[in-house]
DNA sequence: GGTATAAATAATTATATGTTTATATGAAAA
DNA sequence: TTTTCATATAAACATATAATTATTTATACC
């Protein structure tokens, strides 16, 4: 017997966090390494590998290695519903508008 | 400046819990007073009562108050996009359902 | 082999969160 | 106005979580 009801709260809960929904937002666009995410978003390595394990034993993103990479890939076909939700998250060109320091208009 | 992202984790952490979660699947059918919702979740007050305090900062629930009871509604004017995630939340009779023990079958 | 790079893991710290227990508010009824 | 009922709030506790630091694994290159 499963408790729709927790695994719903559980699904939303890894969800409720900035970071995670950055790195979404991020792969959103394209696969990436670990690397990547870690110089798009700002933060440590560890860190960013953290968030990913979340998101793969959540069945969210899958991995795959290549060399002495680790490529991450977003994987919604679980997740049918959260296609239109995802796809507000901002990606790799707002990220960058809104770290850029906008020039003054004359 | 607003953080768009952390906006939406927040309101995805708050929706990440499951006592909140079935007080929104309960409030979908119908308002509630506390007393209600404290009986039909088999918790106790000061829980609901903090719940529900979250989803009404939240802008989630409204309040109104009729003599020494406080009832609480959906409010889901400012968030179009959860009515179709919410519905998929059990009520009141799933729960009961749920709840009782279910005859065997010869 | 040895070193450098990429990522994962472990351990720690700090913080946030939910629940319980106890107490307070406030309205209705006696 | 005292008591009762419904709810809110506060404090204490326990648990969970994210981020940091340090270390380890694994692959590539010399």
């Amino acid at each position: 017997m499963h408790d729709k009801l927790a695994d719903m709260a559980e699904l939303l809960k890894l969800l409720g966090d900035r970071m995670r929904l950055a790195i979404l937002g991020l792969l959103q666009e394209r696969e990436l390494c670990v690397g990547d995410i870690v110089e798009l978003l700002g933060t440590s390595q560890p860190n960013a590998s953290q968030h990913l394990r979340k998101l793969k034993s959540a069945g969210l993103v899958r991995e795959y290695k290549r060399g002495q990479w680790v490529y991450y890939s977003l994987n919604l076909n679980d997740f049918p519903d959260l296609r239109i939700f995802l796809s507000q998250l901002p990606g790799r060109k707002e990220r960058l508008i809104s770290l850029a320091e906008l020039p003054d208009r004359k």
